[in-house]
RNA sequence: GACCCCAUCGUCCAGCGGUUAGGACACGGCCCUUUCAAGGCUGAGACACGGGUUCAAUUCCCGUUGGGGUCGCCA
């Protein structure tokens, strides 16, 4: 019997079948099946950054192997040695790490593994189920563009495939160069998709694909194929532009005799204008989004809820209860659009219930690079405190880490301008003698908290008989700079009494210098 | 072009034969008030189309259209 016409009896459990096999699907995993402990992992190539669609399908199989008490592992697909480069690597699995998603064992790298990939081509070779290829890239190619222009699929047309064993063995010997293709049975192959059931495809429609190179190393689909049977992988979860990658690798798995593991295509992550996320368009890598200031937790929370949801409403979530509630098979089918403006939405949140001791230390660098504060006043504990209460203050109006810097920076600085139109607006010449005399009224309160200034601000008003906005607004200004912020009182007795009036007085002598120009 | 996948507001998600089709982001309005980029309330906004099946289709089936993916001695 020639070993590629038979058919191959994958594991019971297993979900793939031919045509000639009616066997049950089985869809619905038994619970038995569901809890065997089970191996993912994701198997980026370093040929750029972790771009988001990456981290997404990291963050899907990570949750599916903590859903199932399994083993996450992290595999480097570095076997292309034109556009590897070695320093591509650690970047990666920073942005892994920082979204929390480590490998559960050794990082495998698959350029290391290469004898053993030779051996299963040598495998494949002797059983049959491949053969060699003498074919030249010229005339490949010219079949391809023919086949294109006749609006036919592009397929290997096994020229080689019937060379008899003499022709071959001659065509060795005086030194051919060859490639290994593998030879793709008759019928049609079928296999059921955690995310997206039963696809079927005729076997017709899949070239006698290259497994190895002239130079005897292995292919993307046999490599996969050999690597993820060695690791244990036991299910494969990727992005659904691997479908057609599948059917080859399910091909290569019968040829070699293997028990193939499941497979999960989960939706591409697109762009605004529909087009998938790439590196090409400029998309932007996911260590960036964190170097802005979205949170670790935003991105996972945000990314898991693109083509996934709880069912019950929640959108802000923390890992824990996405673990918890997380299923494979609820994962949707159509591809989600990445919108950063949700992102930001979500990272808002975040922003409002994550730990002060994550937002210090974030804050604090971008702090001292942006020349607000140096590393000794950072390393000072009653400045930590005081950076502490005024983040806390701040929270609650953020929506990326990087707003702390624009809208709180009159915290640690007496150097900052007026807001234009805030200047137009409030800095009006009466505001000049309202602020002195605010600023007198602070002088003389008792003590410089909350209901003492609201108190002296209220008499004030009374006394000059306006509203308590013509004294707001201006002392706002002065202050921070700014026309938006927290509540005026919470940020007043943050800055402290001391240069809360010398910026008051400071603005008011600005507002009648400004006057005696405009009116000479 | 061939093959495969997909199809609910602009975007994300819910809905699994009978609903006033729900929520979130974004957008508009109103309120609060000391500001808004904060908070509260509210409004507009979708079942792509055509056939079936059914007493009844957004829900099931088929087709059309539209979108996406793949078609390397890359991964």
């Amino acid at each position: 019997m020639r070993a590629s016409f038979c058919v191959i009896r994958v594991r019971p459990s297993n979900n793939l079948m031919t045509n000639s096999e009616t066997k049950a699907h089985n869809q619905d995993m038994s619970d038995e099946e569901t809890n065997k402990p089970c191996v993912v992992r994701i198997a980026p190539s370093p040929s750029g950054y972790l771009h988001v669609g990456t981290a997404r399908t990291a963050i899907f199989n990570w949750l599916y192997a903590r859903k199932h008490n399994g083993k996450f592992l992290i595999r480097i697909e570095d076997t292309d040695t034109e556009r590897s480069e070695a320093d591509l690597i650690q970047p990666i699995l920073d942005a892994l790490k920082w979204l929390g998603m480590e490998s559960d064992e050794d990082i495998v790298y698959q350029s290391t593994r290469d004898e053993i990939h030779r051996s299963y081509v040598a495998k494949l070779l002797d059983s049959g189920s491949a053969y060699r290829c003498f074919c030249s890239k010229e005339r490949l190619a010219e079949v391809r563009e023919l086949a294109m222009k006749e609006k036919r699929a592009p397929r290997y047309d096994r020229t080689c495939a019937n060379l008899s064993e003499q022709e071959v063995t001659a065509k060795v010997e005086a030194g051919d160069s060859f490639v290994i293709r593998i030879k793709i049975p008759e019928g049609s192959t079928t296999y059921t998709d955690m995310v997206l059931s039963d696809i079927t495809r005729e076997n017709s429609e899949i070239e006698d694909f290259v497994v190895a190179r002239a130079n005897g190393s292995a292919l993307y689909n046999l490599a996969v194929v050999v690597d993820d049977h060695e690791m244990g992988v036991t299910d494969v979860i990727r992005g659904n532009d691997h479908i057609t990658n599948t059917f080859k690798q399910i091909h290569i798995y019968r040829a070699l005799e293997l028990n193939a593991p499941r497979f999960a295509h989960v939706p591409l992550l697109l762009r605004p204008d529909k087009r998938k996320i790439s590196k090409r368009l400029g998309d932007k890598d996911v260590a960036e989004y964190g170097a802005d200031g979205v949170l670790p937790q935003t991105m996972f929370n945000y990314l898991c809820l693109l083509g996934w949801s709880p069912k019950d409403g929640r959108e802000i979530m923390a890992r824990e209860e996405i673990m918890e509630a997380f299923d494979v098979q609820g994962i949707n089918k159509n591809n989600p659009v990445f919108d950063v403006q949700k992102l930001n939405a979500f990272n808002k949140e975040h922003i409002k219930i994550a730990p002060i001791e994550q937002l210090l230390e974030l804050i604090s660098p971008k702090l001292q690079e942006a020349g607000l504060v140096s590393s000794d006043w950072l390393a000072d504990e009653d400045n930590q405190l005081y950076l502490a209460k005024v983040i806390d203050l701040m929270r609650e109006r953020m929506r990326i880490v990087d707003d702390f810097i624009v809208s709180a920076g009159f915290f640690f600085t007496d150097e900052f301008g007026y807001d234009q139109k805030g200047d137009r607006k409030q800095f009006v010449p009466e505001s000049a003698d309202r602020l002195t005399a605010l600023a007198d009224a602070f002088d003389s309160a008792s003590t410089f908290d909350l209901e003492a200034l609201e108190a002296a601000l209220d008499e004030v008003a009374e006394k000059h008989d306006v509203k308590r906005a013509a004294f707001i607004h201006p002392t706002r200004l002065a202050v921070s700079g700014l026309t938006v912020g927290p509540g005026l009182f919470d940020l007043l007795v943050l800055v402290g009494k001391e240069k809360t009036l010398a910026r008051m007085r400071r603005a008011a002598d600005y507002i009648r210098t400004k006057k005696t120009e405009v009116t000479p």
